[in-house]
RNA sequence: GCGGGCGUGGCGGAAUGGCAGACGCGCCAGGUUUAGGUCCUGGUGGUGGCAACACCGUGGGGGUUCAAGUCCCCCCGCCCGUACCA
């Protein structure tokens, strides 16, 4: 075929035409179900992408993120592994039930409607999910062992009810977790965050901080590093020590947490938490009403306010005085609202030559400061600037002399022998607050009896559903709308049979995704949230793929999860994601999409014009997976036109006489057919998928030229190059591959084929260009045979007219050669 | 503030310490075509030169090295995380 005629089926190729026909196919072939056949010998590999929520219908960041994990998907397959590459809905929530108050529905008719909406949105998109294994977290089969699971967390002390400041949204109507709350603002909606004392239930992740925070050692390099800092970052591991403060005219010592107990000698005022118990109790009574004034102006602050460093420090005398275990000094005794209620005790000793907030304080309420480490730098006192580093120690009695090391070492053990004082460890962590006062969500598996107190709903009873509410009132009023639901709340007492409670709040929906990639493993098991051997069999995931809006929250409950399974002998793992990548934002015009902004690009619109393979070749292409990618910049067209030469290949050798083995077509491009598989197999495992497909271009471009100006479309290495492509872009634009798959005379379907395979004779060179340098600069080059001898390239290179007429009038001194490729030669 | 990351053509981006700019967009030219589009071929970092070629060039400055976009130090800019955590 002339390049005329293959103009012609290029202007008739439109990849939108053929998509039909191939979803369809793929629905009867069935070609991405992963096996449990206990017979199945083939590696298994498990590829999770982060399931969507059904906020809409799919949009140009999940086109993005799917994109990336379904080339790697579908590259699996060809290798011939059994992968399981599932897809479900992460389903509860707020959105839901806000637009249902909206719209006045229900959450569930909103919510299976949006499922239904994107489900065949990734059937369109040519994702290679086994849908068999599809789940759905609202669903009661998948929920109930959200319960099931509470409850063994419960036996286990792990889930608990207490008092406590909590974040409140005060638009949203409900507690929100520290990971919900952004600078301050609630994560959802964006108010503000206000604090309120709060009883309420909490997983006790503190309980495996140290874990969390040592296994990511095991991550390292598998994760991006970002992540696990921001992990080991919100963790926040110190180590100090805590020490015994005894309160003159008190019974009861208060201890204080401190990463610097070498300062002790310098402490000259303590400070509690303003809004803490603590700071009433030690109050002097004639100072009350003072102390009460102050917690009433600190709780009109918003948190915003409260964080900001900038603030100028306030805080009230309580009347009282603490002393120094160490030296019998009286301090002052303050409340003031820099110490936080909810880190360490609650209670600091101030030592403000050494510490800038501190400084800060006794600057401003006029308290001593006394330097106790002597430091290069100068005195606190008249500065203002705190000298918080290494140094000796001074005015400090038997710490004299020590550095901060040894002074910290020594004082833990005065305290010791005292019994004043130990060395600690204090996390950033706080547990995870549960509780939602939602409607949208996992029932609490608690019910409460006026005569038993706190009674879990027995096993055999779950799941617990959600009563119906259909039509009735869920706008939040600062309780569950559950507890309206008088039928459902009122029950008989497991172990009373007495008139009960059930608990009417429902489990924030990260629980929901803390162990999904468990469930898909055995995803319709009943015996239990997940058949243990098919997790074995499974488990952990290969490779999991998503935003890094989830590198705390999501992620460190997940690890959490998997730690307590671990530990309940579920399974034989304490990480549950091998490899983790973030891909990037799917921005416009510098700016994310938002309708506020008026920037959206609507992904239907894109597909309808460029077609499906088109949108996903030019997100793979762009960049690399984890950067972002600014749709003003892209020009899906590019790939279209790239997608019409594949095909054209394809048509072109479709209509040449058939060709013999592959050994007997043209040399020359065997070679670049296998150099460049070979390359794309290593970009494609590194997870270099932009150049991968850059290497596809090549082998293109160098098919092209083979069938026009070169051996022409009859020859055999051409179709192994053709059949080599559609392979490799199968991984990228399975529709255009699966069409071009079929004119290559195969069947059924490219999903079923396997991946090139390199002959290593190919890819050896015979000639490689050894470059030739004079004191760094390239001056020439020569070919070369790769094995060339170091002394002969070396004669080759000094003899090279290039590197000649550089070297005249120099003398050389030295020749570096790295054969076969570079010769330096130093010469002055 | 603190912690981390990143700065490469007009643009998106390549480059185990060894030819900077692969591949693509855009642009320029040629071919095919009645024409436009499509398609095919070639060119395309800057400066100078008809050319061969030379010099300059990866945010700025210094250093290590035969050799630096890549490693080290300082500075500038942008991005992300965090925010009184004692």
């Amino acid at each position: 075929m002339t390049a005329a005629e293959g103009a012609e089926q290029a202007q008739r190729y439109d990849p939108r035409d053929i998509q039909d026909k191939w979803q369809s196919r793929w629905t009867e072939l069935d070609p991405y179900r992963a096996t449990e056949d206990a017979g199945d010998q083939r590696e298994r590999t498990y590829l999770v992408d982060m399931f969507p929520y059904p906020s809409g219908d799919l949009h140009m960041g999940h086109a993005e993120a799917y994109a990336i994990g379904d080339a790697l998907a579908r590259y699996h397959f060809l290798r011939g592994k059994n992968v399981l590459h599932p897809i479900g809905w992460d389903a509860f929530g707020l959105p839901a039930e806000n637009a249902a108050i909206r719209n006045n529905t229900h959450p569930a008719d909103w919510t299976y409607a949006n499922i239904e909406t994107q489900a065949s949105s990734f059937r369109r998109y040519a994702t290679s999910f086994d849908w068999s294994r599809r789940l759905q977290t609202c669903d009661a089969s998948y929920y109930r062992w959200n319960q099931w699971l509470f409850l063994r967390f419960y036996e286990r002390g792990l889930a608990y009810r207490r008092d406590g400041y909590v974040n409140w949204c005060p638009v949203d109507q409900t507690v929100l977790a520290n990971e919900q709350v952004i600078s301050g603002h609630c994560e959802r909606c964006g108010a503000e965050v206000v604090r309120r004392m709060l009883n309420q239930w909490y997983f006790k992740i503190t309980e495996y901080a140290d874990r969390l925070l040592d296994d990511t050692a095991q991550l390292e390099g598998k994760w991006p590093e970002r992540v696990l800092l921001m992990q080991r970052n919100w963790i926040g591991k110190s180590t100090g020590a805590e020490v015994q403060f005894a309160i003159e005219g008190k019974d009861e010592p208060v201890t204080v947490y401190t990463t610097r107990p070498d300062t002790l000698y310098g402490a000259t005022f303590f400070v509690v938490a303003a809004d803490s118990p603590l700071a009433r109790n030690l109050c002097a009574s004639d100072r009350q009403a003072e102390l009460a004034q102050y917690i009433a102006q600190v709780q009109k602050l918003t948190d915003i306010e409260r964080q900001s460093t900038e603030r100028e420090k306030t805080g009230v005398f309580l009347g009282v005085h603490a002393i120094n275990p160490v030296n019998g000094e009286r301090i002052p005794v303050w409340a003031a609202d820099y110490v936080l209620p909810d880190y360490g005790t609650g209670a600091i000793m101030a030592v403000p030559a050494h510490d800038q907030r501190d400084l800060d304080f006794a600057r401003r309420f006029k308290l001593p400061i006394r330097t106790v480490v002597e430091t290069e730098l100068e005195d606190p006192a008249e500065t203002g600037v705190a000298t918080p580093g290494e140094g000796q120690l001074i005015n400090s009695g038997p710490l004299d002399g020590l550095s901060k090391a040894s002074a910290i070492a020594k004082i833990i053990e005065i305290l010791a022998e005292k019994g004043l004082g130990r060395a600690a460890v204090n996390y950033r962590l706080r547990d995870w607050l549960l509780s939602r006062q939602r409607f949208w969500g996992t029932p609490i598996p608690i019910i409460h009896c006026p005569s038993c107190g706190e009674v879990p709903v027995p096993d055999e009873q779950l799941p617990v559903v959600l009563p119906d509410l259909r039509g009735q009132d869920l706008v939040p009023h600062g309780v569950s709308p559950l507890a309206a639901a008088q039928d459902w709340v009122n029950v008989e007492c497991p172990k009373c049979a007495g008139p009960a409670t059930r608990d009417t709040d429902t489990m924030d929906t990260f629980v929901d995704s803390s162990w999904y990639m468990f469930r898909y493993c055995s995803v319709n098991y009943e015996g239990g949230p997940f058949d243990i051997e098919a997790v074995r069999r499974w488990m952990p995931v290969d490779m999991y793929v998503g935003g890094v809006e989830h590198a705390i929250l999501h992620l460190l409950y997940s690890r959490f999860f998997t730690k307590v399974l671990y530990d309940m002998g579920m399974c034989d793992f304490t990480e549950p994601f091998t490899r983790l990548i973030n891909q990037g934002q799917v921005i416009n015009q510098g700016k994310a999409m938002s309708k506020s902004l008026g920037n959206g690009v609507d992904l239907g619109k894109q597909i309808e014009r460029f077609g499906v393979d088109a949108i996903r070749l030019t997100m793979i292409f762009a960049s690399p997976p984890e950067d972002d990618i600014d749709w003003a910049d892209m020009n899906p067209d590019a790939m279209v036109k790239f997608l019409g030469r594949i095909y054209r290949i394809a048509t072109d050798v479709a209509a040449a006489p058939a060709a013999g083995p592959a050994e007997t077509g043209d040399l020359e491009l065997r070679k670049v057919t296998h150099r460049m598989v070979d390359e794309v197999t290593r970009q494609v495992e590194a997870y270099h998928l932009n150049v991968a497909v850059a290497r596809l271009m090549e082998l293109v471009t160098a098919t092209r030229r083979a069938i026009d100006s070169g051996p022409g479309a009859s020859d055999a290495a051409v179709r192994e190059a053709a059949d080599a492509i559609v392979l490799v872009a199968s991984l990228f634009a399975p529709y255009t591959a699966e069409e071009c798959w079929e004119l290559l005379g195969h069947q059924p379907s490219v999903a079923r084929a396997a991946w090139p395979v390199t002959d290593p004779a190919l890819l050896t060179l015979e000639k490689v260009t050894c470059v030739v340098q004079v004191n760094g600069k390239v001056r020439d080059k020569l070919e070369v045979a790769p094995g060339v001898a170091e002394d002969d390239l070396r004669e080759l290179a000094l003899a090279q007219p290039g590197a000649a007429r550089a070297l005249e009038g120099l003398t050389v001194s030295r020749v570096i050669v790295r054969a076969p490729k570079l010769v330096n030669i130093v010469a002055a």
